[in-house]
DNA sequence: CCTACCTGCGACACACCTGCGACATACGCG
DNA sequence: CGCGTATGTCGCAGGTGTGTCGCAGGTAGG
């Protein structure tokens, strides 16, 4: 199961760090850098744990949090420069999980998230296995086997078949595809979900034409064989 | 499942809109144009997501979203000219669970509704079991199983069986199929739901001529075998 | 700078869906 | 029994959903 890391953080920079290292560690990512943005995506996408820096622009990241608690059980952890010791401590009283200051070492922040993330979900699938038939998955390394035999994916292709099969047959819309792979701004497009879905099926299907593993539900979306 | 969708918006035009947007998308549409009468239809129909307009004659929107939160778990959304993110943190604190910003993309609104009827359905894992005899309603799949062999349904003939079936024995008038699967736009037609009918015991009965699950009620409508 | 790949897009093709209309049949009622 | 209405039956044609594939701009890596 492919988690989702929110980062709210107004420092390019440090975002690009937090970026790089969440995506390490096998995590999707999503970036805002006002509270605002932080808020709208957070609602819309759900992720699994929200990084919040206390430092922004216009709304302060304390502010961030008392709105996503009020709405979210969503796991938040502040990541702030050492001075805002002060802030911590209302960070927490204000709904947040956990906290991380700045300079951080990458380690420590990516075991925090990992155990936010242990306890807010549920033990069974907190491990599952992405195998499909003659399919797996290994996040770990980001491949895709094909009947032991390596294929390759790109980015987004091996996003949508994690979320294809950790969904466990059940019928996909464009539309979830669409918000969860590609993410909030993509929303009004066409048939990308059709052309990769397409291209796809040309690497782990026998006969592409026939597809055995990835289904089409007319009307409804996309599934895997159960 | 056939989803309702309830619009408190005061704008004719963009009431207008709203509804033709939301039936094209196989919602079933209620509509009011002030705060009160908004009130009493959400308590009396129960919909599955509302969307509240702030600017609201007489009593504000943001009003109506902490009356409506203080008695139901409703998904809100809200809908607005306002684009000042004081106002969205308002409304997000007073309990509405997500925003659009006039004038928004038809698309995205409808991706947000789904976003919240998705996550307001996933807690109510009991889904009835949807079974009469030899049939058999997936869901998850969007697939119906007959004597454990799945049978290929369009979309609409799936809904409408899933609504007979969820209907247990009980009969439903031609009206109700009508405006519960085909929304309210289609009212006035004429022999729509007897054609689907057909074609379903085409697919569903043993012989289709003398049908034993999906019976005639002649005068009234359809129904399952009990 | 070059190259290979990715990725969104559009165009076309094809199968399927679906509303419609026309006719046939069944039912209820006098 | 005969009539009117409700429903069953079925083919047609336009619309819609999806598969397919080539193109071009973008991007990452050498």
């Amino acid at each position: 199961m492919i988690r989702t890391v929110m980062v709210v953080e107004d420092d390019d920079a440090i975002r690009m760090v937090l970026r790089t290292n969440l995506e390490d560690e096998g995590y999707r990512v999503l970036e805002a850098s006002t509270a605002e943005q932080g808020l709208v995506i957070v609602q819309d996408e759900q992720p699994d744990v929200v990084l919040v820096d206390l430092r922004l622009p216009g709304i302060h990241g304390l502010d961030l949090v008392r709105s996503l608690r009020a709405t979210s059980q969503v796991p938040i952890i502040i990541v702030t420069a050492q001075t805002d010791s002060h802030d911590v401590v209302a960070g927490l009283e204000a709904g947040a999980d956990d906290y991380v200051t700045k300079p951080f070492v990458a380690k420590e922040l990516m075991a925090r998230i990992r155990t936010q993330l242990r306890r807010s979900s549920q033990p069974e699938e907190s491990e599952e296995e992405l195998v499909c038939g003659p399919i797996e998955l290994h996040p770990d390394t980001a491949e895709v086997m094909r009947n032991g035999e390596p294929v390759p994916v790109s980015r987004i292709e091996f996003f949508v078949l994690a979320e294809l099969i950790g969904a466990k047959g059940r019928v996909l819309s464009r539309d979830h595809l669409l918000r969860k792979v590609w993410g909030y701004g993509n929303a009004g497009d066409g048939r990308v979900v059709d052309n990769l879905i397409y291209r796809l099926r040309n690497k782990i299907e026998d006969d592409p034409a026939n597809p055995e593993l990835l289904l089409t539900v007319r009307g409804f979306g996309y599934r895997m064989k159960a």
